[in-house]
DNA sequence: TTGTATGCGTTATCAT
DNA sequence: ATGATAACGCATACAA
């Protein structure tokens, strides 16, 4: 259970620790014939670098947290997946953190990542405060994903949301649609440039009167109730552009149940195209976010400021594109005269 | 960017070094007053404890390491949620890492938290060979969760994947299905025990003739390509149990596109009862696996074995239980006659 | 209750 | 190319 150190290899092998240690980190001024020695020796005892004390000694990690906050949500994983791949290629460890949907969580797991001594932080989907991030980013170099807040302390990578929102609009627009109603995610994460992408559309085309928007929270259940909310207002929607594919699963559940028959009834637009949006059985209209790509700027945000020693903040923004599938369609008549 | 040592809180509180430690650590025997001086000094100076420093003077890192392997499944997702409640309460830390799918990914997270001295270890939905578990698990605590395999060296909590094969495809049975077929794992997690739990039951109700079983992965688009095969088969089926509701609405898409009508011409039954499976939109007939209660139970199983010492290895198992949804019927006369 | 001293397993500097 | 040795920041036995 006692694990053996590089003093017992350096013994075993005939040699110094700091022989030893040279060879651990593969330095090139060793000669083969001692190298071998102590390979050797490292693989008969089941040797195994301990990482706590390297990282104390060394002042470096090599190791970036990411503090998640919905590991239901797949849009998330799509996004730790581009993180990872370029984070492998420039041999840097990822390790996760859940913040499980709560300030307090999600400050935890930040304030554990700080005493990790991590070399990098990517928050992805937060909702903690401004100063609290830019406590940590005081810190340690910082890059939060979908989130639109703009700092000069931390950067941030995040889809045009406006654009998004404005995307989705039109296209109902184009269907026909006039009474298009949103239903928002709260307090989330890129909720607010989206609900403001959607109004504003809305009021460039001379819809103003017809804005009407739910509060959801990015969730399915959120998504569900907020729909149900929509449809019994006095004027029914004909549309719903929703914040989040989530969500919109959850709004086509209540529109559904409720009797309207999709698209026919009622169209619905997601947001993110995750692989839930794609499936066929759902096969969902939706704004697709480029999300590997999210992940692979936000890990060359680090390695910027981790290797060249950048330190103004960069805010990157990608494009969203509209994706056309089956919950979308023309506005149905007997709609209009609902 | 230079952090504040004990050493510095020690100085300007005019105590020593070990008090600001005990007053770290929350240690009983210290004064009031003194205890007050340290910790208004940290708070100035915006102290931090260095994890690393401690873990390694300590020997002991109050984390575990979590291994998981697909991100994307939402199963995953809600056993970590049980994991880390658990955790949470017993005050321990929850780090995840990302094997992503492959045997070589696995390995690495494995090392990697290895090398972080983690006090213990979980593997969920590993397919990592059994000595690379064995080996690990002579480390340091470990329990695999969702892995049939029984070995003396490390726990593992599952639930009864044989009997939960049963209940699908009695359920099936008794809607007067005989052309059952299966669209199973591969070499994923408690595939196994679900293609032979199902074989059995085919085989003890008298229909070993019928048993046709097409290659999946438990991802989406294994189960569609999956569907694709069996349902160009000679003998159609009537009826698919499919060995993860990830696949379940790969094959439903599948059987959709192809001009079935679930469940009309085809029922289909999954296996997990994800939220996926829940959403009305889906509306999957699936058999129900405890998640949060897997988790739960790894931590248990783990904290045994910190707390108590405990060195026996334990295998838990749950039991499964079957949920009907809408995409399992009766047996259609058109589909018996094809 | 508080302080002193040693060790945790490395890295890295400086000799040789 | 190799070895001694002083950090790294903290925990902990022991002393006071």
């Amino acid at each position: 259970m006692t694990q053996p150190t590089m003093r017992q290899v350096a013994e075993r092998a005939g040699v110094s620790i700091a022989l030893v240690s040279l060879v651990m980190r593969e330095a090139p001024n060793v000669s083969d014939y001692r190298r071998q020695l102590v390979v050797d020796a490292a693989a008969e005892l089941g040797y195994r670098p301990n990482v706590l004390a390297r990282n104390l000694a060394s002042r470096r990690t090599n190791t970036i947290g990411v503090v998640l906050n919905d590991l239901h949500n797949p849009f998330f994983a799509e996004i730790i997946d581009g993180l990872q791949n370029a984070a492998d290629a420039a041999g840097h460890q990822v390790l996760i953190g859940n913040g499980r949907h709560s300030k307090a969580g999600e400050s935890e797991m930040l304030e554990t990542f700080l005493q990790f001594r991590v070399d990098g932080l990517v928050l992805v989907g937060s909702t903690a405060s401004l100063s609290t991030i830019e406590a940590a980013a005081q810190i340690t170099p910082l890059v939060a994903v979908g989130r639109t807040t703009r700092s000069k302390k931390f950067d941030t990578v995040n889809t045009d949301d406006k654009l998004g929102a404005r995307l989705a609009v039109e296209h109902l627009l184009a269907l026909g649609h006039s009474r298009i109603a949103h239903i928002d995610g709260g307090s989330g994460a890129g909720a607010r440039a989206r609900r403001e992408g959607y109004a504003a559309s809305m009021t460039t085309v001379g819809m103003a009167d017809h804005i009407s928007v739910a509060r959801g929270d990015f969730s399915e259940i959120g998504g569900y109730k907020a729909a149900r909310e929509l449809l019994s207002r006095r004027q029914v929607p004909t549309a719903i552009f929703v914040a989040n594919d989530l969500s919109a699963v959850g709004a086509l559940d209540r529109a559904e149940e409720a009797g309207f028959c999709v698209p026919t009834d009622m169209s619905i637009v997601g947001y993110d195209n995750t692989s839930l949006a794609a499936t066929h059985h759902l096969s969902l209209t939706t704004i697709n976010q480029p999300r590997e790509e999210l992940g692979r700027l936000a890990f060359q945000s680090l390695l910027e400021r981790l290797k060249s020693g950048r330190t103004a903040a960069v805010h990157r923004v990608v494009a969203p594109s509209l994706v056309k599938r089956r919950t979308s369609g023309p506005v149905h008549s007997r709609e209009q005269a609902r």
